[in-house]
DNA sequence: GACCAGATTGTCT
DNA sequence: GACAATCTGGTCA
């Protein structure tokens, strides 16, 4: 069972760390890829202004202001895609961007789509996952309630949850403005994060 | 391990 | 026209 949408209609950091050990499953014809969420960073609305929604809604970033559990996926540095989850009531225009995962399924696949057996690079930072998984841009705004693109909670994978000491929150990555604010979360030890 | 240049293009000012 | 929520492959150690 995906994760329900009151899940995501919580405020963002709430989402970003709750989605720690959770699982990012996509069905394609190829075959399934699965992965476990071990890092992740909140963007926020009007206050964080690194947040691509700081200035309000624009053409690009509309999917952040949508329906809370629906995927946000933008193109970066002409070459790479970031997979985020929308959060927060619908007008908001909050997500967490899923940062990097523990692959447990569809290993040779995402081998095949990385072009590495390297199992600790195939998912370990926002583009390679896209890549891993074969998230295709069209899958803006797609619901991660159902459908090929889905979250599913830790338990339908037989997994633990990862308690809240276990959850590391540090500065996020890759940013300029609203550089200091500790909104990246990953958990502690993983050997699958996109960096110490 | 750390650091760095280069790739490549949509987006917003 | 400047820049970007990145990655790879190179150098040096």
């Amino acid at each position: 069972m995906p994760l329900p949408e009151a899940f995501y209609h919580r405020r963002t950091t709430v989402v970003a760390r709750a989605l720690l050990g959770c699982v990012l499953v996509h069905d394609t014809p190829e075959g399934r890829t699965a992965g476990r969420i071990v890092e992740t960073e909140a963007y926020l609305s009007t206050k964080d202004a690194a947040s691509h929604a700081f200035r309000g809604r624009t053409p690009r970033n509309v999917a952040m202001f949508g329906h809370p559990g629906r995927a946000y996926i933008y193109f970066i540095y002409g070459m790479y895609y970031c997979f985020n989850v929308v959060t927060e009531p619908e007008g908001v225009g909050e997500a967490v961007l899923v940062r990097a995962l523990e692959p447990i399924e569809g290993l040779a696949l995402m081998q095949k789509r990385r072009g590495t057996d390297v199992a600790r690079n195939l998912c370990s930072g926002p583009g390679k996952l896209v890549l891993a998984l074969g998230v295709r841009p069209e899958q803006n705004h797609a619901s991660l309630l159902e459908g090929p693109l889905r979250i599913e909670a830790p338990e339908a994978f037989g997994l633990a949850k990862v308690s809240a000491r276990k959850i590391v929150a540090t500065k996020r990555v890759g940013i300029t403005l609203a550089a200091d604010l500790p909104l990246r979360f990953y958990e502690r030890g993983n050997l699958f994060i996109s960096r110490k």
